[in-house]
DNA sequence: CAGTGGTCTAGACCACTCA
DNA sequence: GAGTGGTCTAGACCACTGT
């Protein structure tokens, strides 16, 4: 079992679902007959799925037909297409994990490497992280509301991109107020050392206690799809994290974009049952 | 050649870029015309976009080649079309947000009410729940390992339905040991009265009082796009979620399906410097 | 009813891969 | 060069939505 999470939830067909089946157009027809040979594993992962001219031909359709069944396939990132060599099951390669305990200071100092480095690492890959800009800017509003600063005031702005085997695999977006950077290397420094971002927030005096991570997920933009590498049919997971410090003050945002295929979150936690943010 | 937006304002363009825009299909073409607009805010959200007919004719082209731009912004999650009515710019209604605090026990014994229901009347939506099934069944793999049982035992699987405002928002289907559930309520019925399914737990001396979630996001199977009525374009958020009772043990794990252009997730916890997992 | 999206046909040319 | 996917054309009929 190569999956992080399982199977999808079953659910039942009715009858009338069953009648529905002879009425579909050929183009579904023709997805369903080979999403059915994919879970049956009569295409195994990494298998070519017949040319779409073969398809046509065994169906008696248009070619169009054919290619807009593969279509389908791709858009639930079942298969991906290559031009000039075919139309492949996709595998599902082991998701990296990210867990909570990536923030911890033991972790950090027992290693001294960065948790996404440890994390490459154990899965036997050549890890890369890459600060390709800093700059000052205005906070987004998101970003803004959650460091508890001015809209209109400025803040540093870091911009990271994790490789796994010369692979994009994440990108982050860090937001620091001036207030706490300047004057750190933080405001200036692409490398930032042993121990990586957070060793240098102690240094400021802002030890990371809690952090509050809020995911969503969509499909990636143009940009997103370009510069990470996304085929078709995957998804992204958005990580909206927020560092806090002993005092329960924010000191980081950073906004995480992740591909779903390759990555995905591991959180354990204590039910509180009072303190809890309202 | 026509053009829906007018003619961009003069920007610098790298030659690269030029000879980019000119290369690039006119499906593609078409697509990222209509994009800029819906991102510049020419098309709001719920505005109707010109149809594939006058599309085509704009750009002077087939009509598919149209449809294709239309699929490509479908597929981008930007755009909905419906049967006979026109493609509309969708609208992102304010995501529901699952937090970890829903889990606490004070929150159940304030409201009485199950922590769904509190996030949807929060919206001035109104909520639905609804236990679908209760079965006994092998666990899957991933399911027995988290619940630390044997993949040939049984478990008891409850699966539930969740909805606001009628919609269907997510599913959850529930796993519990046959020797936590056996004799009590959790085995056999689908109402589970006063502060849900938690304080059953806890009649049964299982206090949650640390949760794992896993969290994971992909394209919906058609059967889960069809029960979730879920629209082309939109992921599903995944949790693997696990309870554990004060000495640590696992005792239930749910498998939620969450569509993802509805709901998010928020955790905020702290970090811990030892006794986190491995 | 006219207008919309959904699907299909039977061609065509291009760009890419691989032997 | 043969085979592949990527894109396009100019039609066609259907199912659905509104007035």
């Amino acid at each position: 079992m190569y999956r992080l999470i399982g199977e999808p939830v079953e659910m039942v067909m009715t009858s009338d679902e069953i009648e529905h089946r002879e009425a579909r157009p050929p183009s579904r027809r023709i997805a369903d007959d080979l999403r059915a040979a994919i879970q049956a594993g009569e295409l195994a992962a990494g298998a070519r799925l017949p040319s779409e001219r073969e398809l046509a031909r065994q169906y008696s359709t248009a070619r169009n037909t054919a290619r807009e069944a593969l279509g389908i396939l791709q858009g639930e990132g079942l298969v991906i297409a290559q031009h000039g060599r075919g139309v492949f099951v996709r595998d599902r390669p082991p998701l990296m994990r990210l867990g909570a305990d990536r923030y911890s200071r033991a972790a950090r100092e027992r290693t001294g490497v960065s948790p996404f480095r440890l994390e490459v690492m154990k899965q036997g890959r050549t890890p890369r992280a890459e600060c390709r800009s800093i700059t000052r800017v205005p906070p987004p509003a998101d970003v803004a509301e959650r460091l508890d600063v001015d809209e209109v005031s400025e803040v540093i702005r870091r911009e990271n991109w994790y490789f796994a085997d010369d692979e994009p695999v994440q990108v982050g977006v860090t937001y620091i107020p001036v207030s706490i950077a300047e004057g750190s290397p933080l405001a200036t420094e692409t490398q930032l050392g042993r121990g990586s971002i957070y060793a240098r927030f102690e240094d400021l005096g802002h030890v990371i206690a809690r952090i509050r991570e809020e995911v969503s997920a969509r499909m990636p933009t143009p940009e997103e799809a370009r510069g990470l590498a996304i085929p078709p049919g995957v998804p992204v997971l958005e990580v909206l994290h927020t560092s806090l410090d002993t005092q329960r003050r924010p000191f980081e945002v950073t906004r995480f974009v992740l591909r779903a295929d390759r990555n995905g979150l591991d959180y354990e936690m204590p039910i509180e049952d009072s303190g809890g943010v309202p």
